[in-house]
DNA sequence: CCCTAGATACCGACCGTCGGTTTGTAGTGA
DNA sequence: TCACTACAAACCGACGGTCGGTATCTAGGG
């Protein structure tokens, strides 16, 4: 038989209730950050529990599995990620290159501006046991960002500005080279965490320069159209994942 | 105290001993096609015992992990299937075009011969929940591919068959391809499941025409070069994934 | 303003199962 | 016969998840 809880002897730590929302919140904080840290299955449920202070009934009431959980924090961490990126497409006006470019550069600024926050982020999907982690948000934010992508495509390939001859397939693509961005963006970190910030930097702009160019003849602009590489940008991402 | 173990009190099931290569490709066989029946999560270790009929003593002299194991599996899978590709592209002959293509061609080829034993890998990894499975094999495969790809197109960039910047980013995106064309897979199948497999064959035969274009135009290449379409074999490949 | 009823945020002991370990044993080649 | 190895089976700690129960909120009647 199980024993009934007993009422609290002391008056001590008094629980409190909280607002669902305010107690998801509080909850996805600590997972994201858990998450962000040690990856998938080095985080357990009580270990959310324990920096939450929250109990497992508790933390069941608002979740219905570690996955939900999980599925809460890439969601919130991707529509936030992408928020901004999609309020300069929405106001961006010109043709579709400028809006191309417009949405790369404010989705770039984002990340620099993250800086700190994106330090778990980066230092954390790369390492190896974390590719779950990697790729879920890779693939929550591809799925985010595509329609936006392939908005803007579409609209070059009416107006004549692009040349594309199947506008999903070359949005697809494109952001498909974010997948092995990762090998580059690894090679970065350490040359970073090693001191080499301006070879890292350099690193990423020749990475950059690269996509840039291949993303040209996807879409058949001339060479130099699409511009991704920002060292500026480049240099403060870097070196906010190196203060610790 | 623990017990010692008491002698077989029947005579009855004889303890086979085996050779470690013969026990490991036993128990490679019974989790390769549970995990790519069930996915990840959905196989645990029992059931890898109960169907490979061995111990979990057993199982552990030969793996140190769950993990190991799947390690194990792919890597022979993704071994297999890159041995072919690997032998055409030792012996073709010819500039870097005819090398691609027959590179490309040997594992289209692969993949419909393959038949049955594709099934089970593409129907499965397309399973919403086992995006580990996929991720893994196509890293894997990456890995193995890249490689191979990267020597075609320095070949090709340095007899100026091609015109790339960078031949490492060039791979790497060609090979990224394969991430995205997954959702086309899902569709192709789900139509041929549905009897329209003359539908699903075009759809496969479009996502390849247009790959084709796209790789053209990220080496250089006149429209029309890079051939990856293959009605034939694409029918074959979904037609081998009805029969039950 | 109090009282009560119902909804819900929350608690924590408990459970089944899983991946992995330990201890013991039988076959095998030198 | 002796070391070695392939294997068996009992065992373990930890994990994700459940469940009966409690504390606190709000609404509405008096």
């Amino acid at each position: 038989m199980r024993e009934p809880v007993t009422a609290p002897l002391d008056g001590s730590p008094k629980r409190q209730r909280l607002a669902p929302d305010e107690r998801r919140a509080i909850i996805l904080d600590v997972a994201q950050k858990l998450f962000f840290a040690n990856g998938w299955d080095d985080v357990t449920v009580s270990d959310i529990l324990t920096e939450a202070d929250i109990s497992k009934g508790g933390f069941y009431h608002h979740f219905s599995s570690k996955e939900d959980l999980f599925d809460g924090v890439i969601e919130r961490f991707t529509t936030r990620a992408l928020a901004s990126a999609n309020a300069v497409y929405a106001t961006t006006t010109g043709d579709a290159l400028t809006r191309f470019n417009a949405f790369f550069a404010e989705t770039s600024r984002w990340k620099a501006e993250q800086g700190p926050q994106m330090k778990f982020f980066v230092d954390v999907t790369l390492r190896p046991r974390n590719d779950l982690l990697f790729n879920r948000i890779m693939a929550a934010a591809s799925a985010a960002a595509l329609p936006i992508l392939v908005g803007i495509i579409r609209q070059g390939a009416d107006d004549g500005t692009f040349d594309v001859h199947d506008v999903d397939i070359a949005g697809e693509t494109i952001i498909a080279m974010s997948y092995s961005r990762r090998t580059s963006l690894e090679q970065a970190f350490a040359a970073a965490k090693e001191g080499n910030l301006e070879q890292a930097v350099a690193l990423l702009e020749h990475r950059m320069i690269a996509e840039g160019r291949l993303i040209d003849r996807l879409l058949g602009l001339p060479q130099g159209s699409v511009v991704l590489a920002n060292p500026e940008e480049h240099r403060l991402m870097l070196r906010a994942t190196l203060c610790r």
